[in-house]
DNA sequence: AATGAATGAGTCTTCATTCAT
DNA sequence: TATGAATGAAGACTCATTCAT
């Protein structure tokens, strides 16, 4: 009572819950027993739904990191030019704020998700940004631009958290950085190499 | 027979041992088990040397951290110009190659580390650096510019294994991009501000 | 598509299955999930049919078990001849060729039948051929062949596997021999009792 | 208050009340809770003397199955005699009396024992005394009757449970009709083979 | 300076079973 | 004639921690 108890979405709401309390308190510390008692299901309850806690957290990923994928798949289809790569972080921008969460949860517990079976896929990830991103022949210097315009992205979910000032204010500005070290790997580039 | 028996520096070798494996498998996946096993001592004789196992982690910290607490009591008595941010940075870059180890684990135990009782030290040292290097003044951009020329350097870690190249070539041209972000955020900022 | 689905059958292919699997790896340890997988319906439709996962078993001897019973029903009706023992022995050796997967099942999970409802319609079946065959009053000697007589034709499913050779050679020379220890049994009880 | 708190000797106390209980119960009936209380120990002091469950069987077979295991050992030095033979049987029959409750564990706990790592263990001792025993060369009954004289001596601990009478003299009434059971399977192969 | 033995709390997971539909 | 969703009880096992020796 209080509660209406909702139909069908016990999965989702598991999902949900899970990936809240794993960015929070770390997936090892995060028990099964935690998720369902926040849900007011029991624990057997997961594992209608789940065949194991590792498979929460991997059926996360594949609905959750659809967004990446497909910018991936976007990139590897356009021209290696500036503009794309522009674009590039642009929409990196974007799908990072829909999948916070679970970025979130990646920065947080680099050392477990290693160990689990999406470590490889997200490890994946990273590579094939970081290709389409930077420049293998370009001087090292420039590589370095470019693959931390990409990673000072993330710096929004925790380096940027002691700075005051409007999220939306600071994910535009952490994009025009972004944006600018792109630039400045290209000019560089083109010049020198 | 085989294997010196060590004197004295037990407590020096549960001390390696454990960072190691906390780095490697992170700290809720590593068990006193393990880490006496490497050793080949007991569980309990882990406990004549440290009170818990958090306390094998605080131990860690006030032993290998020293270096960034000097490095920030140094930059709190210099005058905030930009060769002291500069001179920052490179005192930054060398510090994280000797607490490579530690930098890591807490890198890669986000969630973790932030329950346990260094997570506020930690955060502290995050918050003063922070301040170190930007201009609560200046515009976001060029505090955004400050802070991820300091984040940056952290990408050495792990976005950058993607890289090819020699080590000590990615920390110079980290370094550098790291320095030209801080004057970029001066230059601009005594502009515009 | 591609499996026919049998109608009205499923009782029976559920029976087939659960003894299968129950004499394959055990009662306790084949669980209804499996059973259900393998017949491809839900758990819960095995309980549209049985009970209890115990009313499967039971189910199982109350259909399979009925031609002992039935030898046992004629056993108890013959005069106790020789020729009646050693006609009980070659029924029984028919019996167990139906009834084998069953006889392995008890065979193999002896504990746990003890402990089911079976256990005892199991044993007084046990006693009662055991009454049948042998003669209280006849030397120890005598009344152990007699038993052995019996005892030994299960060794076909186990003892007997390590022998090659034709399943029905082995099956006659077992007859053969259970048939010898009963006649000898009697030889001497006529001589010594 | 009551029991003397021993020590030392709770490894032993273990494998025994577990023995107990595996043969009573049958293995998985039986929790490693159920031990624990009978002990009055926790679970988690099981844990500090077997790595698993299954490991306090393996540790059974390893201690109290050195009887057969030297009988087998014994046999294949002899020659293929008939004396040896029956000295096998005599021995066997003595074994087992030792071994008693690890012999009932497995005969009521064959599926189980099968899908431990005991299994393989345990069929090749079988195995081994079957090949000492019986003739590969000889006619189909003879091996049978070589093979029941053996195998009849485990009709001891459940088949002539019904059939009243001291212990002791149903050990000698059973060696007695092996013996006889060898001894028939020579004079018939010498005969016919 | 360290061990052997043990504990209490908690982990993930599985199971037989139920019931509304 | 079944299924989808869920439960309560229990299982094996692991962990950080303690303490007498």
């Amino acid at each position: 009572m209080g509660s209406t108890p909702r139909r069908g979405d016990t999965r989702q709401r598991i999902q949900d819950v899970a990936l809240e309390l794993f960015a929070e308190h770390g997936y090892e510390k995060t028990s099964l027993r935690e998720i369902a008692e926040q849900l007011e299901v029991t624990k057997a309850a997961l594992y209608y739904h789940f065949k194991t806690k590792e498979d929460i957290v991997l059926s996360l990923f594949q609905d959750l990191g659809r967004p990446m994928d497909e910018l991936i798949a976007w990139g590897e289809q356009q021209p290696r030019t500036l503009e794309t790569k522009q674009e590039l972080l642009r929409r990196y921008s974007a799908a990072m704020d829909i999948g916070e969460p679970l970025m979130r949860f990646v920065q947080e517990n680099q050392a477990t998700v290693r160990e689990l079976s999406i470590g490889q896929i997200f490890k994946n990830r990273m590579l094939a940004m970081s290709a389409l991103i930077r420049d293998p022949e370009a001087p090292m210097v420039d590589q370095v631009r470019s693959v931390t315009a990409l990673f000072c992205m993330h710096a929004r979910m925790f380096a940027l958290q002691t700075v005051e000032g409007d999220p939306e204010d600071k994910r535009e500005a952490v994009l025009e950085v972004a944006l600018d070290l792109l630039t400045q790997a290209h000019a560089s580039s083109s010049t020198h190499g």
